[in-house]
DNA sequence: AAAACACTTGAATATCTATTCATATGTTCA
DNA sequence: TGAACATATGAATAGATATTCAAGTGTTTT
């Protein structure tokens, strides 16, 4: 029945269900090379598709279509400017995040 | 040839390719939300198997596994006490990932 | 208004991932 | 030593995801 006599008693999550649906689904968003590759550009200033593409050397619809869930999870927004369309991180804190995770990763590189 | 004509010119990302594959590979390991559970309990102290299985409702193989997930990302350690082997978080600054990431998702809640 | 450009979308496919069940390993206790 | 407990592992399966290609929408230019 009880696995462990020991089990510290923890005072419930201070974090509602939709809060882990959502993290972990930003979380997930940012679990990719590509998005993340884009996401650092993105860091850097906004950028249209096209310039996206080529810095990534992938097809258009491909970038489309990481931008798209990005957008989902409200990762980045988007402003069409004529025929292009602008994309940029939605807020200083998914900016953090990424770059959290990057410079963690840059210090933990040695294996 | 040229996308688009206002290309703004940028430096190389001061990232190296392996930052970006460890970073998008530890995002992706929070990217889950049994995982994400799993992280929020752990960051309040460290658990055993069974305290995280029995807290998480689920079998024992499932927790297990999603633990050796974790810990190949290095999102967590293990130790062993006699027939426990107990989980933490293997850092502060993954920590601060997981509760940001929570708590920019508890903010955003409201579609 | 037609052609060119910038981007999006949907369907198809191939790959990856999470969970489950059964079995195995390692530890303690009688 | 053997039974009971705690956790780990591997194979199988089902579900999710990323990319590609082809076709579609919207905008500007001539």
């Amino acid at each position: 029945m009880e696995a462990c006599k020991d089990h510290s008693i923890r005072e419930k999550p201070s974090f509602t269900d939709s809060s882990f649906e959502i993290a972990s689904e930003l979380f997930s968003a940012l679990g990719d090379r590509g998005r993340l590759q884009l996401l650092e550009y993105l860091s850097r200033g906004e950028a249209c598709v096209s310039e996206l593409a080529e810095y990534a050397g992938e097809g258009h619809s491909t970038i489309s279509h990481r931008l798209k869930l990005l957008k989902q999870c409200r990762v980045v927004t988007k402003r069409r400017d004529g025929k292009h369309i602008y994309y940029s991180l939605s807020d200083e804190h998914i900016r953090n995040l990424v770059l959290n995770g990057l410079h963690h990763a840059e210090e933990k590189k040695e294996r």
